[in-house]
DNA sequence: GACTAACTGTAGCAACTGATACAGAATGAA
DNA sequence: TTCATTCTGTATCAGTTGCTACAGTTAGTC
């Protein structure tokens, strides 16, 4: 072993989440980038090796913050329903927050055509969905063996539809954001599910 | 007036459309735009004024065709539930079709951050969207009013939740479409909506 | 048949793309 | 101190980006 690293790894990476997170992966240009994230090209090669990588890390990165406080927010409600609701109200706050990079939450504006071509990425992303798919069904059954939601319930069948109503959110935030609004839709979108 | 034009404006704008609808609007370059359309710079400059312009005609064309046939089959059901279950269903057959460019609507794969950006291209999409969320809630309320639908039943709550799950739905096909599966999310979310 | 207006192809622009080569600097082990 | 190893900044690569200047071609009008 050498010579260390001069640069602080995980902010660099912070600010390079940031950074995807505002403009996603193809628009963000490496020029960019390593402005932001304060380092050279040689130091970004060594320990990045290539803007791909460096996206995957910023996605990890930000499974393991953002999505983890909302996974959080899932299961530290009293029931199942009130979960989702409150995961829903993580968005939402999301929105309002004025310090978030934008409207579009990474992972979602991570699926794109661009970023599914690249094997690696989408299969991570892929992998990221179902595994917050799961942690939602184990909740919703938890509570149905619990008696809190009725028999007829079916997990398997309402987490895609959650899911993807999910997604298409944050892409209407893209085309206009009012929080009442988007509070009356979620309410009546998870009301008629049963939740 | 003098020289007449020596391309076929329409077919070659139907070109430039199943491109961009392959492609999307930022990683479609100019010169493979001019490759398919089958001109060249010139010819391109002096019709469609810019990229940027030329895509707003494609989504001109796309709306005039494609999503046309699609609110047709919102209209033509005999009820309102069938008519959005017949909407779906054309989506459905659309990701199903070898011939199609993309698994993403060409106007879905348009809410984008770039194409946001632009006031323009955003006005006419945010106005071609409110445009099917306004025919959605017309056809509902003759339902209702005709009695077909309950009293209850709220179109203009309804409708939104509808488009964004729509949106969702195009993205999530992106990641991973099975047709069964599909089917049988979107009947759970009409059911639960009441429709 | 001349004139004018519009269309078209070629060449080229400056800026930017992700990535690399490589000399030099810093570090820990011997 | 020596030495191998790793890190870092500069210069540069070949390719691409949207767009424009302009000469040349074609057509309708008088």
């Amino acid at each position: 072993m050498a010579r260390t690293l001069e640069f602080n790894y995980t902010t660099t990476l912070e600010r390079a989440t940031r950074l995807f997170w505002e403009t996603g992966y193809t628009s963000t240009s490496l020029r960019d980038l390593l402005k932001t994230m304060g380092i050279g090209e040689g130091s970004f090669y060594n320990t990045l090796k290539s803007k791909k990588n460096a996206y995957l890390e910023c996605l990890k990165h930000y499974n393991a913050t953002v999505n983890r406080s909302r996974g959080e927010a899932l299961f530290s409600a009293p029931t199942a329903a009130a979960g989702v609701r409150a995961l829903f109200h993580t968005v939402l706050d999301c929105l309002d927050d004025p310090n978030t990079p934008s409207r579009l939450c990474l992972m979602a504006g991570s699926i794109t055509r661009e970023v599914m071509e690249e094997p690696d990425l989408r299969e991570y992303v892929k992998e990221q969905m179902s595994l917050l798919a799961e942690r939602m069904v184990a909740r919703l059954n938890a509570d149905k063996e619990a008696g809190v939601l009725s028999a007829e319930f079916d997990p398997e069948l309402v987490v895609p539809v959650v899911v993807t109503y999910l997604q298409g959110l944050w892409r209407m935030a893209l085309v206009s954001y009012e929080r009442p609004r988007f509070e009356r839709q979620i309410d009546m979108f998870l009301t008629g599910l049963g939740l």
